[in-house]
DNA sequence: TTGACACGTAAGCACTAGCTTACGTATTAT
DNA sequence: ATAATACGTAAGCTAGTGCTTACGTGTCAA
Protein backbone atom coordinates (compact mmCIF):
# COMPACT_ATOMS: atom_id res chain seq x y z
CA UNK A 1 0.00 0.00 0.00
CA UNK A 2 2.59 2.44 1.20
CA UNK A 3 5.30 3.21 -1.58
CA UNK A 4 8.91 2.65 -0.61
CA UNK A 5 9.45 6.38 -0.38
CA UNK A 6 6.31 7.20 2.25
CA UNK A 7 7.32 3.83 4.25
CA UNK A 8 11.16 5.36 4.47
CA UNK A 9 9.66 8.66 5.32
CA UNK A 10 7.64 7.00 8.28
CA UNK A 11 10.84 6.21 9.92
CA UNK A 12 11.54 10.06 10.67
CA UNK A 13 12.23 10.55 14.17
CA UNK A 14 14.42 7.45 14.74
CA UNK A 15 15.41 8.72 11.20
CA UNK A 16 18.84 10.68 11.99
CA UNK A 17 20.36 7.69 13.21
CA UNK A 18 19.09 6.02 10.61
CA UNK A 19 20.16 8.27 7.94
CA UNK A 20 23.67 8.35 9.45
CA UNK A 21 23.88 4.92 8.95
CA UNK A 22 24.54 4.92 5.60
CA UNK A 23 28.16 5.56 4.52
CA UNK A 24 27.27 7.37 1.54
CA UNK A 25 24.72 9.19 3.27
CA UNK A 26 27.39 10.03 5.94
CA UNK A 27 29.39 11.43 2.75
CA UNK A 28 27.12 13.60 1.16
CA UNK A 29 26.39 15.20 4.59
CA UNK A 30 30.21 15.95 4.78
CA UNK A 31 30.57 17.58 1.46
CA UNK A 32 27.56 19.69 2.87
CA UNK A 33 30.06 20.52 5.28
CA UNK A 34 32.05 22.67 3.33
CA UNK A 35 28.72 24.32 1.94
CA UNK A 36 25.65 24.26 -0.35
CA UNK A 37 25.38 21.95 -3.72
CA UNK A 38 23.10 21.07 -5.88
CA UNK A 39 22.80 17.64 -6.78
CA UNK A 40 25.18 17.20 -9.58
CA UNK A 41 27.90 18.35 -7.88
CA UNK A 42 26.76 16.11 -4.91
CA UNK A 43 26.23 12.88 -7.36
CA UNK A 44 29.63 13.41 -9.31
CA UNK A 45 32.33 11.69 -6.37
CA UNK A 46 29.93 8.57 -6.10
CA UNK A 47 30.02 5.58 -8.35
CA UNK A 48 26.66 5.28 -8.36
CA UNK A 49 23.40 7.16 -10.46
CA UNK A 50 22.17 9.84 -9.85
CA UNK A 51 18.53 9.18 -8.82
CA UNK A 52 20.36 6.51 -6.02
CA UNK A 53 21.70 9.67 -4.58
CA UNK A 54 18.01 11.67 -5.09
CA UNK A 55 17.15 9.25 -3.00
CA UNK A 56 19.56 9.35 -0.37
CA UNK A 57 19.15 12.77 -0.36
CA UNK A 58 15.32 12.37 0.16
CA UNK A 59 16.51 10.56 3.39
CA UNK A 60 18.54 13.15 4.70
CA UNK A 61 15.56 15.83 4.20
CA UNK A 62 13.34 13.60 5.37
CA UNK A 63 15.57 13.06 8.85
CA UNK A 64 15.89 16.94 8.85
CA UNK A 65 19.28 16.45 8.19
CA UNK A 66 19.63 18.84 4.83
CA UNK A 67 17.09 21.40 3.34
CA UNK A 68 16.74 22.19 -0.42
CA UNK A 69 15.75 25.40 -2.08
CA UNK A 70 14.92 25.52 -6.00
CA UNK A 71 17.13 27.76 -8.17
CA UNK A 72 16.17 27.54 -11.66
CA UNK A 73 16.39 23.95 -12.40
CA UNK A 74 18.99 23.23 -9.72
CA UNK A 75 18.14 22.05 -6.29
CA UNK A 76 20.49 23.90 -3.86
CA UNK A 77 20.93 21.78 -0.59
CA UNK A 78 21.94 22.81 2.84
CA UNK A 79 23.44 20.90 5.67
CA UNK A 80 20.84 21.14 8.87
CA UNK A 81 23.73 20.18 11.26
CA UNK A 82 21.39 21.09 14.40
CA UNK A 83 19.89 17.74 14.23
CA UNK A 84 22.79 15.92 14.81
CA UNK A 85 23.21 17.50 17.94
CA UNK A 86 20.92 14.99 19.16
CA UNK A 87 23.64 11.74 18.16
CA UNK A 88 26.27 13.93 19.72
CA UNK A 89 24.49 14.39 22.58
CA UNK A 90 24.14 10.69 22.86
CA UNK A 91 27.55 9.93 22.38
CA UNK A 92 28.85 12.66 24.38
CA UNK A 93 27.63 11.38 27.46
CA UNK A 94 30.16 8.32 26.73
CA UNK A 95 33.20 10.30 26.50
CA UNK A 96 33.97 9.77 30.27
CA UNK A 97 34.10 6.39 29.17
CA UNK A 98 37.24 6.67 27.10
CA UNK A 99 38.68 10.27 28.85
CA UNK A 100 38.46 9.02 32.46
CA UNK A 101 41.06 6.92 33.66
CA UNK A 102 38.95 5.25 36.42
CA UNK A 103 37.25 2.96 34.09
CA UNK A 104 39.77 2.37 32.30
CA UNK A 105 41.81 -0.02 35.14
CA UNK A 106 38.90 -1.98 35.35
CA UNK A 107 38.70 -2.80 31.61
CA UNK A 108 42.24 -3.82 31.72
CA UNK A 109 41.43 -5.67 34.67
CA UNK A 110 39.58 -8.23 32.27
CA UNK A 111 40.89 -7.50 29.18
CA UNK A 112 43.00 -10.82 29.08
CA UNK A 113 39.51 -13.23 29.66
CA UNK A 114 36.95 -10.76 27.48
CA UNK A 115 39.54 -10.45 24.60
CA UNK A 116 39.15 -13.71 23.20
CA UNK A 117 35.19 -12.71 23.27
CA UNK A 118 35.14 -9.87 21.61
CA UNK A 119 33.72 -10.49 18.28
CA UNK A 120 35.20 -14.08 17.78
CA UNK A 121 34.04 -17.35 18.87
CA UNK A 122 36.03 -19.63 17.37
CA UNK A 123 33.88 -22.97 17.95
CA UNK A 124 31.28 -21.31 15.75
CA UNK A 125 33.40 -19.50 13.13
CA UNK A 126 35.45 -23.30 12.71
CA UNK A 127 31.98 -25.60 12.15
CA UNK A 128 30.65 -22.50 10.17
CA UNK A 129 33.70 -22.87 7.85
CA UNK A 130 32.32 -25.55 5.31
CA UNK B 1 26.01 -19.18 1.08
CA UNK B 2 26.99 -17.03 3.94
CA UNK B 3 25.12 -17.11 7.07
CA UNK B 4 23.13 -14.31 8.37
CA UNK B 5 25.63 -14.02 10.95
CA UNK B 6 28.60 -13.87 9.03
CA UNK B 7 27.03 -11.05 6.57
CA UNK B 8 26.29 -9.27 9.33
CA UNK B 9 29.84 -9.73 11.18
CA UNK B 10 31.00 -8.45 7.83
CA UNK B 11 29.99 -5.42 7.61
CA UNK B 12 32.58 -4.58 10.49
CA UNK B 13 34.22 -1.85 10.19
CA UNK B 14 31.24 0.06 9.09
CA UNK B 15 30.12 -2.22 11.83
CA UNK B 16 29.78 1.03 14.87
CA UNK B 17 27.96 3.26 12.74
CA UNK B 18 25.62 0.50 12.02
CA UNK B 19 25.46 -1.42 15.08
CA UNK B 20 24.03 2.06 16.85
CA UNK B 21 21.35 3.06 14.31
CA UNK B 22 19.29 0.58 16.00
CA UNK B 23 16.85 1.66 18.86
CA UNK B 24 17.34 -1.26 20.61
CA UNK B 25 21.33 -1.60 20.49
CA UNK B 26 21.46 1.93 21.68
CA UNK B 27 19.64 1.16 24.65
CA UNK B 28 21.73 -1.87 25.40
CA UNK B 29 24.89 0.28 24.91
CA UNK B 30 22.76 2.64 27.63
CA UNK B 31 22.34 -0.20 29.93
CA UNK B 32 25.77 -1.30 29.78
CA UNK B 33 27.10 2.14 30.38
CA UNK B 34 25.64 2.09 33.95
CA UNK B 35 27.47 -1.36 34.54
CA UNK B 36 28.06 -4.75 33.43
CA UNK B 37 24.96 -6.68 32.75
CA UNK B 38 24.42 -10.17 32.27
CA UNK B 39 22.25 -11.33 29.30
CA UNK B 40 18.72 -11.64 31.26
CA UNK B 41 19.16 -8.87 32.82
CA UNK B 42 19.43 -6.80 29.51
CA UNK B 43 16.71 -8.71 28.16
CA UNK B 44 14.69 -8.25 30.91
CA UNK B 45 13.11 -4.55 29.99
CA UNK B 46 12.62 -5.30 26.44
CA UNK B 47 9.22 -6.48 24.78
CA UNK B 48 11.34 -8.87 22.33
CA UNK B 49 12.32 -12.92 22.95
CA UNK B 50 15.92 -13.29 24.29
CA UNK B 51 17.37 -14.79 21.45
CA UNK B 52 16.38 -11.28 19.82
CA UNK B 53 18.59 -9.73 22.38
CA UNK B 54 21.42 -11.96 22.04
CA UNK B 55 21.63 -11.40 18.54
CA UNK B 56 21.62 -7.65 19.35
CA UNK B 57 24.47 -8.46 21.40
CA UNK B 58 26.55 -10.46 18.98
CA UNK B 59 26.37 -7.00 16.60
CA UNK B 60 27.29 -5.40 19.39
CA UNK B 61 30.62 -7.55 20.09
CA UNK B 62 31.38 -7.24 16.33
CA UNK B 63 31.53 -3.80 16.26
CA UNK B 64 33.84 -4.34 18.84
CA UNK B 65 31.50 -2.06 21.23
CA UNK B 66 31.10 -4.81 24.15
CA UNK B 67 32.71 -7.48 25.25
CA UNK B 68 31.61 -10.55 27.07
CA UNK B 69 33.32 -12.73 29.73
CA UNK B 70 31.84 -16.06 30.76
CA UNK B 71 30.82 -16.17 34.27
CA UNK B 72 29.69 -19.76 35.07
CA UNK B 73 26.58 -20.59 33.26
CA UNK B 74 25.85 -16.62 32.57
CA UNK B 75 27.77 -14.20 30.78
CA UNK B 76 28.58 -10.90 31.26
CA UNK B 77 28.99 -8.18 28.94
CA UNK B 78 30.42 -4.88 29.51
CA UNK B 79 30.49 -1.89 27.38
CA UNK B 80 33.60 -1.36 25.31
CA UNK B 81 32.78 2.63 24.34
CA UNK B 82 35.91 3.37 23.05
CA UNK B 83 34.63 2.48 19.58
CA UNK B 84 32.13 5.05 19.77
CA UNK B 85 34.54 7.17 20.26
CA UNK B 86 34.89 7.79 16.24
CA UNK B 87 31.41 8.66 15.60
CA UNK B 88 32.03 10.73 18.33
CA UNK B 89 34.83 12.67 16.16
CA UNK B 90 33.07 12.62 13.19
CA UNK B 91 29.65 14.52 14.71
CA UNK B 92 32.14 16.87 16.55
CA UNK B 93 32.96 18.23 13.66
CA UNK B 94 29.34 19.80 13.36
CA UNK B 95 29.24 21.01 16.71
CA UNK B 96 30.40 24.20 15.11
CA UNK B 97 27.72 24.58 13.15
CA UNK B 98 24.68 24.63 15.76
CA UNK B 99 27.26 26.39 18.31
CA UNK B 100 28.64 29.43 16.01
CA UNK B 101 26.53 31.92 15.06
CA UNK B 102 27.57 32.78 12.04
CA UNK B 103 26.03 29.95 10.07
CA UNK B 104 22.81 30.61 11.72
CA UNK B 105 22.70 33.79 10.28
CA UNK B 106 22.87 32.34 6.56
CA UNK B 107 20.46 29.69 7.98
CA UNK B 108 18.20 31.86 8.73
CA UNK B 109 18.48 33.61 5.52
CA UNK B 110 17.16 30.78 3.94
CA UNK B 111 15.20 29.06 6.18
CA UNK B 112 12.12 30.83 4.30
CA UNK B 113 12.15 29.46 1.26
CA UNK B 114 13.78 26.00 2.64
CA UNK B 115 11.23 25.42 4.91
CA UNK B 116 8.72 24.04 3.05
CA UNK B 117 11.02 21.66 1.33
CA UNK B 118 12.00 19.77 4.46
CA UNK B 119 10.57 16.71 4.82
CA UNK B 120 8.10 17.71 2.87
CA UNK B 121 6.56 17.91 -0.77
CA UNK B 122 3.26 18.33 -1.15
CA UNK B 123 2.80 17.75 -4.29
CA UNK B 124 3.84 14.17 -4.33
CA UNK B 125 1.98 13.46 -1.60
CA UNK B 126 -1.23 14.73 -3.04
CA UNK B 127 -0.61 12.29 -5.63
CA UNK B 128 0.16 9.02 -3.56
CA UNK B 129 -2.33 10.15 -1.39
CA UNK B 130 -5.07 8.18 -3.51
C1' DT C 1 9.16 25.99 -29.90
C1' DT C 2 12.28 22.50 -29.57
C1' DG C 3 15.74 20.36 -27.41
C1' DA C 4 18.89 19.64 -23.71
C1' DC C 5 19.46 19.76 -18.76
C1' DA C 6 18.52 18.96 -13.79
C1' DC C 7 16.38 16.90 -11.34
C1' DG C 8 12.59 13.60 -8.55
C1' DT C 9 9.79 9.50 -8.44
C1' DA C 10 8.12 4.65 -9.80
C1' DA C 11 8.81 0.01 -10.41
C1' DG C 12 11.29 -3.84 -9.82
C1' DC C 13 15.15 -6.43 -8.23
C1' DA C 14 18.49 -8.95 -4.95
C1' DC C 15 19.78 -8.78 -0.66
C1' DT C 16 19.67 -7.58 4.35
C1' DA C 17 17.45 -6.68 8.98
C1' DG C 18 15.15 -8.07 12.73
C1' DC C 19 12.11 -10.97 14.64
C1' DT C 20 10.26 -15.63 16.00
C1' DT C 21 10.42 -20.59 17.29
C1' DA C 22 13.11 -24.65 17.77
C1' DC C 23 17.01 -26.59 19.38
C1' DG C 24 21.86 -27.51 21.19
C1' DT C 25 25.37 -26.97 24.78
C1' DA C 26 27.52 -25.79 29.09
C1' DT C 27 26.81 -25.00 33.94
C1' DT C 28 24.49 -25.19 38.38
C1' DA C 29 21.01 -27.07 41.49
C1' DT C 30 18.51 -31.19 43.38
C1' DA D 1 22.16 -38.73 37.38
C1' DT D 2 18.45 -35.57 36.22
C1' DA D 3 16.45 -31.43 35.72
C1' DA D 4 16.48 -26.60 35.36
C1' DT D 5 18.95 -22.40 34.02
C1' DA D 6 21.44 -19.36 30.90
C1' DC D 7 22.60 -18.75 27.26
C1' DG D 8 23.98 -18.91 21.64
C1' DT D 9 22.82 -20.32 17.03
C1' DA D 10 19.86 -22.04 12.99
C1' DA D 11 16.14 -21.67 10.08
C1' DG D 12 12.56 -19.29 8.23
C1' DC D 13 9.50 -15.49 7.71
C1' DT D 14 8.16 -10.54 6.55
C1' DA D 15 9.29 -6.14 5.59
C1' DG D 16 12.81 -2.74 4.57
C1' DT D 17 17.21 -1.23 1.99
C1' DG D 18 19.69 0.30 -1.72
C1' DC D 19 20.42 -0.01 -6.19
C1' DT D 20 19.07 0.15 -11.21
C1' DT D 21 16.42 1.61 -15.38
C1' DA D 22 12.54 4.07 -17.18
C1' DC D 23 10.03 7.97 -17.20
C1' DG D 24 7.86 12.59 -15.99
C1' DT D 25 8.12 17.53 -14.98
C1' DG D 26 9.95 22.11 -14.76
C1' DT D 27 13.62 25.30 -16.47
C1' DC D 28 17.07 27.23 -19.55
C1' DA D 29 19.22 27.69 -24.15
C1' DA D 30 19.12 28.05 -29.14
Amino acid sequence: MATAIQRRAARSGEGVYYAIGDPTRRRLLDALGRGPRHVNDLARPFAMSRPAISQHLRILRDAGLVSMRRAGRERHYRLRAARLRQVYDWVAHYEKFWTRGLKALGDYLDRQTAQESVSKNPKVNERRKR
